[in-house]
DNA sequence: TTGACAAAAGATAGTTCTATCTTTTATAAG
DNA sequence: CTTATAAAAGATAGAACTATCTTTTGTCAA
């Protein structure tokens, strides 16, 4: 019997990225997908149950990416200090982006797709918003209160402003910088924010 | 002969921006406009020239509310000093976020649906991308440097503060808060930078 | 009251896309 | 070499949508 191609798989996802990045999530259609991997279109369902299936498959890669740095495990450990865990995941987030600066943009792409809340994140801490679920966590428990919300804002602007450091001293090399204007980097830390629910619920 | 609805066309406008809201402007179909309305589906053909047509009205209908604000005219005055014309950019778009929430969720949704460079804001400034446009000139005269990328950031940073403080200081009353969370918040400053073109291009 | 005409509704052609079903092809095992 | 079987391709049903063309409705002016 034939033998299945075990990176088919990721050839398709790879393939669904790359339409991504060119034309946005709104203009995937499995027979773009098809075409690009250089298959049958129907062949796409050997692999995915639906689009839908595809777009989060997408979506989980790029979310298990993530996952593997280190700094994410600090995130997820519940013992942990709620301001650290705050913290780290808006640093690990944005070293993320600056290693992978499509990656971020993907997930936007597809939360963007996505109507209601995305369900994508909700394994991550049990929540659908991590940040949000860990602020609310530590009000919650007392350990934040309003004022706090200040720290998380200025947690923000140093990570961000750090960059802009590095850009000065010179740290990176001319062919490292991994942004080359204001927007990409903003926009790369603007992505790390989970997507805003309340705004769409009327 | 029949009198023409002038409030027609600003209904159908009104019952996209309803759609995208509700469900993403990849959900917006003239059957589902029309039907919102109370209207034939073809009627929209009335209005608008084609689907195309029907988003640039909503997203230049956004633009527009902006334009009205008073700082924008100084950001659209060239004699004005390039950095004064960032921060009142970032400051008065922040402003307009906070006074209308869904406004800069509607123009980035529909910024999703376009491909390649957004057309909708070349009659803004003369580019694709006000902010860079401003940095890029600022720098092609002479007027800023790559240190000068700190000041926009500090710009941006400090705006949102601003509101942060705000909340501590109990400027808004409990029923006027315009953010209720911080993604909220963050996201609708995010919306500020515009579409970051640079990392669709491979 | 009637004719003219724009607005609105209705019908539909043509396209695109998802998802399923059928047929063909390739290959591992006997 | 043959057979079994999974993978791949092909065909297509069915849904949804855009845009146009035709018919009906409503109303202003003579």
């Amino acid at each position: 019997m034939k033998k299945k191609d075990l990176t088919k798989k990721q050839k398709i996802l790879d393939a669904t990225v790359e339409i991504i990045i060119r034309d946005g999530s709104a203009a995937i259609s499995t027979t773009k997908v098809a075409k690009k991997v250089g298959i049958s279109q129907s062949n796409i369902y050997l692999y995915f149950k639906d689009k839908r299936a595809l777009l989060d498959g997408v979506y989980l890669r790029e979310i298990a990416r993530l996952e593997q740095t280190p700094e994410m495990k600090i995130v997820l450990n519940p013992d942990e200090d709620i301001r650290i865990r705050c913290f780290t995941y808006l640093k690990s987030m944005y070293d993320f982006s600056l290693q992978n600066p499509h990656s971020l943009y993907v997930l936007e792409q597809i939360k963007l797709l996505s109507k209601g809340a995305p369900d994508y994140l909700s394994h991550l801490v049990g929540s659908n918003n991590p940040i949000e679920e860990l602020f609310n966590a530590g009000i919650k428990a007392g350990v934040l209160r309003k004022i706090d919300r200040r720290l998380t804002m200025t947690v923000i602007f140093s990570v961000i402003e750090k960059h802009t450091e590095n850009l000065q001293n010179g740290v990176y090399t001319e062919s490292d910088v991994p942004f080359e204007t204001v927007s990409q980097m903003i926009w790369a830390a603007l992505a790390i924010v989970p997507y805003p629910k309340d705004l769409l619920s009327k």
